[in-house]
DNA sequence: GCCAACGTTGGC
DNA sequence: GCCAACGTTGGC
């Protein structure tokens, strides 16, 4: 099992939307990175779990944790033209963009920080915490995901 | 709101 | 294929 980091911005898809939805559950769509595309098409598995994280907001860092249920398929948002998301380059025939399913397994007992992941030496191969990172969508070691709930 | 970092686009 | 211009991300 692999564990995977999301960014999402609480003011427009946070934990709280999530935890709400129908079996708790939501396609991740609206990626437009390739990076993150393919480890959403290629690397991500049904049973993995991933940490949510809050972004572009006051307090950045993790909030909870969710559960891949469903494998990457086609992000069809990219195909609807009064969808926010749409990619006209992205053809239902060929897809451009993929998405997996996600289900909310729990809320952290307290938000980890950006701030206070930064200051752990250990976690200094994260990529969240590595200058100028952008990536939406990363991998977790298992390593850095243990650290990181004995911090809890 | 600012701006550094990075990805994408498109002219050549 | 290079690279300048532009758009986006996201912390602060």
């Amino acid at each position: 099992m692999n564990y995977w980091l999301m960014k999402s911005e609480p003011d427009v898809f946070g934990i709280e939307h999530l935890k709400k939805c129908p079996a708790k559950t939501e396609p991740w769509d609206g990626v437009r990175n390739y990076q993150a595309r393919n480890m959403m098409r290629d690397d991500m598995k049904k049973g993995d779990l991933v940490f949510f994280y809050h972004s572009n907001c006051k307090q950045p860092g993790i909030v909870g944790i969710m559960k891949v249920v469903r494998e990457g398929y086609p992000d069809h948002t990219a195909f609807d033209a009064k969808e926010k998301y749409f990619d006209p380059k992205s053809d239902p025939d060929n897809p451009r963009w993929y998405m997996v399913d996600v289900r909310h397994v729990r809320m952290l007992k307290r938000v980890i920080t950006l701030s206070e992941l930064k200051t752990h030496k250990q976690l200094s191969d994260f990529p969240l915490v590595r200058r100028g990172n952008r990536l939406s969508v990363m991998p977790v070691s298992k390593k850095d995901w243990d650290f990181i709930l004995a911090l809890e």
